[in-house]
DNA sequence: TATTGTGAAGTGGTTCACAGCT
DNA sequence: AGCTGTGAACCACTTCACAATA
């Protein structure tokens, strides 16, 4: 498969979670102008986005939702199980243990960490903490494929520093900081600060 | 100011956090490739997004820490107070009140809201915590300039056409569903779901 | 020599428009 | 007639290249 954008990608998310919101198994018909809107996009757009990855529709009719659906679990990599290890046991970290998007989506919490040795051996959410010192003892025993970065700013490259070299090969960074990995390490920002920024722009800039 | 692209916003966004880490009042001065590295460009990039405000820098010196951040700030829109309503008292909602980047950057939360009548009265994070049902008739006497929506995706929609009717002209989205405002109002997105879904696609694609 | 500021060129994502099926 | 699939046109953001300046 070729370049595929990351716009292209984020609308084919929002597609599918249009579908899963529909009900899964209904044999309905969906349109690319029903697509679109729930992308944001134009009907063109969404037929584009699709055609990158085969010929999913018929025309003068539309497309099935339910095989649609399926396609796109397939071609966003939904249709298997991720290892997901989140360090930072915080407020945060609470806040996405429990999170039921996660393990409805194929993401499971394999372990919680946290950097405060205190917290070790507590429960968060069903999930026992463990000392961020073991971090990589445990993880070459049992490799993860995604990290949740949610410790303070100060801590957020070494975290990351120390996933990547235990084996992880995707993170999500919620300091707000910019996390650098080496080629190879897909790296997602949910940066809070950036998105307020963004709302201050688009306040102070309204009507100008 | 004309037509400015969001990612620029964002790159400029992160200059500023740049700036601001390494010492507000310092009189050092920075080059293109520094901010570049630091918001994911190159060092044209950093130049031109700065050009399209003004020309803050001195030829062959580069860019004086100081007034560019006080620059960035003015363009962000970050020199004024920002009142913010927090709608959604679950965990979520507590880590956001707990985020010290919010009041750090002007952003002030000036009420939290919970549709469980039962949290009323209760305290989160030292917010009172008030019965979503009182949300009109509060922002009528203290209008709000940002909403925070922290509830379940069912309820995402209708708190913020609720927002927007009090006189809200930004919201910030964390229910993993698309909200919709009329335009004027800036939207944005902080979708954990489809940054994962992110991850997916290129965990699933890495190497082919 | 070092670095900014910026018109010009390049790249890549979006939109258009219509052929191809149902 | 209705809707998809897609090459071509379009547009916007990015990169280049170099004049201007310290």
């Amino acid at each position: 498969m070729r370049h595929v954008a990351p716009s292209t990608v984020r609308r084919l998310s929002l597609y599918l979670h249009f579908l899963e919101g529909r009900g899964n198994g209904a044999a309905w018909t969906v349109s690319s102008r029903a697509l679109a809107e729930a992308g944001g996009a134009t009907p063109a757009q969404a037929r584009k986005d699709l055609s990158l990855f085969g010929s999913f529709g018929r025309r003068g009719v539309g497309y099935p939702a339910g095989a649609l659906a399926e396609q796109l679990r397939g071609i966003l990599g939904l249709d298997r199980g991720y290892r997901v290890v989140l360090v930072g046991g915080g407020r945060l970290g609470a806040a996405l243990t429990h999170f039921e998007g996660l393990r409805d989506r194929g993401f499971a919490v394999s372990a919680v960490y946290d950097a405060d040795g205190g917290k070790a051996g507590s429960a968060l959410e069903g999930h026992l903490v463990r000392d961020v010192a073991s971090l990589e003892a445990d993880l070459a025993g049992a490799p993860a494929d995604i990290g949740v970065i949610a410790v303070p700013a100060a801590a957020a490259q070494a975290v990351a520093d120390r996933l990547v070299k235990a084996g992880v090969r995707a993170l999500l960074n919620f300091a707000p900081v910019t996390v650098t990995a080496p080629a190879g390490v897909a790296v997602k920002h949910a940066d809070l600060a950036l998105e307020l920024d963004g709302l201050a722009y688009a306040l102070a800039h309204r009507g100008s």
